[in-house]
Formats: C-alpha cells, sequence, structure tokens
DNA sequence: GATGAATGAGCATTCATTCAT
DNA sequence: CATGAATGAATGCTCATTCAT
C-alpha cells in the first residue's frame, strides 16, 4: 500500500536513495524517541535528549516531525501497528479461539516489545497524556478501533464455536482483555516477584478464560 | 498552676473554628487539584490553575502544602483512603467472597468516586509521574499494601470455602483483579456506549468469576 | 532628652507601662533581627524568623516598623548609636589623640559587639543593600557624619599636638580609619589564625601610626 | 576523503567564528551583570534586567551560565583575575617593594577598574551573599590566595630589604593592606570631595607606610 | 493592640519551537 | 538539508505586606 503521494519536490522524484536516508533517520528518531519515553515519560522526554541520543541536531528532529506531540503520535501509532501486525497474524492462525488469544497475551507480556507496548499502553491507561492531544488526532481511533476488531472477531468466533460464553456482551469481554493486556506493575509496587512472560500469560489467560471460580 | 486544658496550641486541634476552616480550605484546593488533575494530569496542574479555581492566591496553597509534589500526595493519599475507607466497609461484611468482590467492582464503577480514584489509579498505571516521587513516599506503599491485603484476604477466604479456584496463583487473582478495578476508558475512545456502574461490575464480575468461556 | 511627643492616643497619656512595654518589645525584635541579619545578612533575614524567634506575629512588628527596610534602618542606628556612645566616651576622656584611637580600634574589634557592628559595617562595605535604601534615609547621613566627625576632631587634635603628620589631609586619614575599623575576615577565608581583639587593636594601631616602613 | 582540519569539534576550539561570537555573547552577558551588580547587588540582580541590558532573551543566558550563582561566581572569577593580572605584572617588576605597593594601590584606585573591583570586593566584605555560595567554590579560595601571596611576597620582600618594618607580622599588614585597596564609598557617603586615584593613592600611601604620626 | 491567613508581585529556571547560517 | 543558538511563554515557589478577626 503506502502510496505515497509527497514527491513533489524540484531536485528529483525524491528516489530511493534520499528517501531511504530519510526513513532511516526517521527510524532512529523514533527509536530513541521510545527509549526516552519509556524512560521518563511523556512530560520528561525533552526534544533535547532525543536528539542527542540519535546524535543529531535538536532542529532535525522538526524536519521530520511538526512537533513534540506529533512525534509520540508516531511512536504511538508504531508501536501499535507493530503490535497489530502481531494481532493480525495471531487472529489469522488457524487455530482456536481460545489459542488465539493466549497467544495474543503472550505477545502482550513479551519482555521484548515491552518499550513499544508500553508507549501505547500509557494512552491507553490514561492519566499520560492530555487526552485531547490523543484524541485530537482521530487516526488513532481508527488504529485502536483496527485492535479491537480483531480482538472482537476472535471473541465473536469463540462464541459462534461455543468456546465463549453468549451471555456475555463482547464490548466487556472486550474491556477486560484489553485491560489485561497491560502487563501489570502492581508488581513491583507490591514487591511480588515477577513472572515470565509465558507464566503471566497462562495464568492470566485461566483466569480470563475460566474465572476465578473453583468448579 | 498551669492548669491547661486540652486545646490551647495553635497547630494542634485549635479550637474548632480556625481549625475548620482552615480544614475547609484544604478539601477546597483538594477538590480543584483533584479536578484539574484528572482533566489534565499531572504534569499539566499547575498551581495557579488550581488557585484560580479556588478562588484563592497562588500562595496560599502553599500555606497548606509545601509543595506540587506534596499536594499530589496528599491527592493521592484521599482518593487511596476514601477508597480504601468503602473496601475495609465491604470487606468486613458477613458476605461469600464472591459477592464482596462484586461489591468492590461496583464501588469502583462507581461513577461518585470517579475522579478520586482516577488519581490513585493514575498512579497504578504508571507514566504519569516521575516514578522517584511516588515511591519515593513510603506510605504511599504502605496505602497500596493495605489495599492489595484487603484483597487477597478475601480472594483466600474464597480459595477455602471452595468459592475460588484454589490453583491459580493469589498474586495472580489479585493482579488481574486490580487491573479489571480501574473503569475502562476505551470505551469513549471506542466510541462504545458506556455501562452504568451496576451492569459494567455485572459483566466483569461474570468474567471475572466464571471467565469467558461457555460451559 | 527623648522627649517624645507622640502620645496623643486617646485613652491615654500613654503613661510609662504601656511605653515601657512597647519599648521592651521594639527591642525585644531589634535583638532577635540583629541575630538573624548577623547571621544571614540583609536579603536572607526574613521577617518569619525574626517574628519567630521573638515570638511574636509576623504582623506584630509592622505595629513597630513600617517596613523591612525601615527595621534595617532602624538596626542601623542603634549599632551607629551604640558605637557612637563608645566613640564619644572615649573621645571625651582626657587621653592622647594617639592613646584614644587606640581605644576607638579596640572597642571596634571586641568580639562583644561583634554583632552590631556587623550591621552598619555592611553598609560601609556596601554590596550589601540597595544603596538607595540606605541613602534615602538621610538620618543615616547625620549618624555618619557624627561619627565622622569624633574621628575627625581625634585627628586634628592629633595634628595640633604634633602627635599626627599635618602634611596629611584629615579626610585620608578619616578615610583609611574608617577602613580599618572593619574587623577584616578575610582571616577566616585565607584560613589564618585569628587575633584577639587586643592583639589585633595593637598592630593594625602601629601601621595606622607609624606604618609598615622599617624606620 | 574526510580530510579534517585541526578544528572541528563544536564543545572546543571550534574554530574561530562560533567561538569568537560565544566569547563576545559571555562577555556582553557579563558587562551588563556588572554593571547591574555594581548597582543593585547580588540579589538585586535578576536574571530578567541583565537579559534586558545585553538585549537578548532571558534563556539565553542560560545557554552560557548553569544558574545566577555561577554567572555570578564567573564575574568574581573575571574581576578577580582581571585585577590579579595586574598586581602579578607588578608584583615582578624590577621596584622597591615600597613602589610596587603604591602601583597596586594605584591599580586598585582606578576608576577604570572600579566595576570590576566591585565585585570581588563585595565578596571580600562579607554580607553580601551567603557565605556557602561563595565559599563552596574552592577555586575561589585559590584566587584568593594568589592574590594574598602576591602581596606577602612584596612584604616579605621589603623587610628582606629593611624597607618594611620586621616586627610587624606579614599578616597584619596584608590584612591592613587589603582594607585599604576597597576603595572607600564613605567619601560619597560623607560628602566629601573624591580624590583622583593618583592622590588618593599617594595619600593612603603614606598612611600605610609611614603612618599618621608626626615624626 | 495582636494575630497569622491571605495576597500577589517577583524571580530563577526549563524547554518546545524557530530560523539565520 | 542540517544545525544549534536564541527565544519567551510558562511554571513552581518565596516573602514582604495587608487586613479581617
Amino acid at each position: 500500500m503506502e502510496t505515497k503521494t509527497f514527491s513533489e519536490n524540484p531536485p528529483a522524484a525524491a528516489g530511493s536513495l534520499k528517501e531511504r536516508q530519510r526513513q532511516e533517520r526517521v527510524e532512529l528518531i523514533l527509536e530513541a524517541a521510545e527509549e526516552v519515553m519509556a524512560e521518563k515519560g511523556y512530560y520528561e522526554m525533552s526534544m533535547d535528549e532525543i536528539a542527542a541520543r540519535v546524535g543529531i541536531a535538536k532542529g532535525t528532529i522538526y524536519l521530520h516531525f511538526p512537533g513534540k506531540e506529533d512525534l509520540f503520535i508516531a511512536l504511538f501509532k508504531r508501536g501499535l501497528t507493530s503490535f497489530l501486525s502481531g494481532i493480525a497474524r495471531i487472529a489469522s492462525q488457524p487455530l482456536s479461539a481460545t489459542e488465539r488469544l493466549k497467544l495474543i497475551l503472550m505477545q502482550a507480556y513479551d519482555e521484548h516489545r515491552k518499550k513499544q507496548s508500553q508507549v501505547f499502553m500509557a494512552v491507553f491507561s490514561g492519566g499520560n497524556m492530555r487526552k485531547e492531544t490523543v484524541l485530537k488526532q482521530l487516526q488513532m481511533r481508527e488504529y485502536l478501533k483496527e485492535l479491537a476488531s480483531y480482538i472482537s472477531k476472535i471473541l465473536e468466533d469463540g462464541k459462534a464455536t461455543g468456546e465463549f460464553d453468549g451471555s456475555i456482551q463482547t464490548s466487556v469481554m472486550l474491556t477486560a482483555f484489553l485491560s489485561l493486556l497491560n502487563r501489570p506493575h502492581y508488581e513491583e509496587m507490591l514487591g511480588e516477584a515477577s513472572f515470565s512472560a509465558e507464566e503471566l500469560a497462562d495464568q492470566v489467560g485461566r483466569v480470563y478464560l475460566h474465572g476465578i471460580s473453583g468448579k
């Protein structure tokens, strides 16, 4: 897809050399921003520090992003997109709905993607940014809806096959699932031992699927 | 001689007039701060705006709180304490563990307490503040542990009576429960219709207790 | 002397009870202010701290002094007056000009009066306060002139008796003498051992009187 | 190819264009600060006013100095260094100790250097700043000691040649000399006519060297 | 008279954003 | 294009002064 129609610059067709370099730059910036964001959160992420980590001048960031908020939005989209692509892959696998949900949990808890998740989970869990900032960006909604629809689809699938309880509203199931996705950090606050991604996914999966009730 | 009665020193229970007024002021400030905090989050909550909303001078806030962080801490404690008192009441009722959890969910989703919850939920969900700020305050940990212990107690009770599945770790149950407590705002993001507190509590409660699986 | 014509208050002739108490208050405030001033200097001397040290309310200070500057002025006058009375006593003694100067030096270096001296020496050595603050107060000039005149008188006396060199202008002698009066604190900066008041007065006196030249 | 010449790194001797401009800016700021400092003292020297006088934005100052204190320290060092360089030149001249002291006095009284002297004299005369501020900066001590050592050296020289009285402690001589260095402003307070630097140096020199005693 | 809570102007400092080079 | 010096609005905080009680 990605039919970019931006190449109107005089010099050339913005071939692939320049463009590739440009994309690289953007990528580096996002990576650094992600790092800082994960370490310090939105408000303590300074453009200076990002630039410094990339090794470019502060002004250069503004060549690629109109402002700090926009950089964050990009970060968010990137994280979500990456997450989504994983979800999409999982969603399309010929597995039971149950299996697919478990895989998604595992992906969410995966340390590897942690930083990226952190960025958009931060938005989910609220309080982290001016809400307008985030919501004003309509595209974000679209991405979120896409995420929601993938999961809803799985939930509906499950209902159809009888795997899941048809009497519970899908939106509630979805909501609860999303809540559980955000790898909890109460652990650290409460001083509990951390679980591995697998363990956590397994146990949380059991709660989500079968509840905490004894039979 | 010096037959001092019990209320002559200014700092402590200084009669009731001054002290009452003082408490009122503090309350007003906290209320305004809570509002701003809920609207904009910690970093965009400015002392100026709080003062303006209360209708007092900026300096007055500093008569009651040493600084912005302390004001936040107070806010946090206030929210958590209020929440905790509800939890404590519920926890002590002669109800089944299951019933008690449901009541707690209802309390958490109650619109009335929403803003207060938001403040300390914000801390839960992280990213909102410099972690040091929050964690340096040891009492906070204590309060959080108290919350955790109330809920853990109920969970253990349930396990003992056979209501809950003894093969799932209490810490996981707890973690999942806390995650679900935070009234989800994906709703608004996803444009879904909101549920009432009762409905939400009921449905989420079902998921938490019995899972989403069909029988 | 002190023929105060301020007693026009309705209640009474502002007898001596009220007035005495009033003077006591003023004295206590000045004492505390002097202390703080000596410890922290003008700008870090806060009305709050002074009030706290006296054990009165901040507002009460304003019943006796129109403002911080005025309090300082009073402090200055008090120190200078006290110093002056010493000078006056010394000046009037039937001693040689030389002896009298030595006594003045000793008084200046006397640890006992240190705090009081510090206050007005601070003005001398400049930089400590907005110059206008000090100079706007014309009376200060008068007091300073009085100090200058006492010393000039001694210097002239000395010239008359041949004790002092008539070819050096009195104003220079005066200026140099005043400079030497301010007990130096380079000592502490330079890490030198401090002298006692006597030693210092003696040695500085020798320099001032006979110069550092070998004969 | 990258035929880098010897001056490509920004931080260090970055060529001469940028660096020169930078030094100019720093110089302008220091000059303005010096002015304000001389007029109002440390506490009433506001960053705003300095910026305004230079004609730059407030933030720009912080590009060159980490904070107000540091700006002051720089000011102090600058004044003292400048003064010291003069002293060093004088001290090394093949003149009698007496002559050298006179030259130093002249330099100190020179109107031209007045403002610069004022800054570090302000530190000398104390009261002007939180003592910690100044003394915490160890280098300051070093500079002061260097000044003291230059003068002590001259004094010792004089004693060795018999010019000066060997029975007076060098530290006292030094202390007295430093006191006299601070061009007295009692003049202005006392309304006396000011002397020219030469006259003043000459007369004060006579006092310092030979004392005020008539033979 | 006292009090001390309230005021609000003033200040140092930060940082996203701009723009001349 | 890239740079990074410059900007200036915004913010937390202090403290002399006022005034209702």
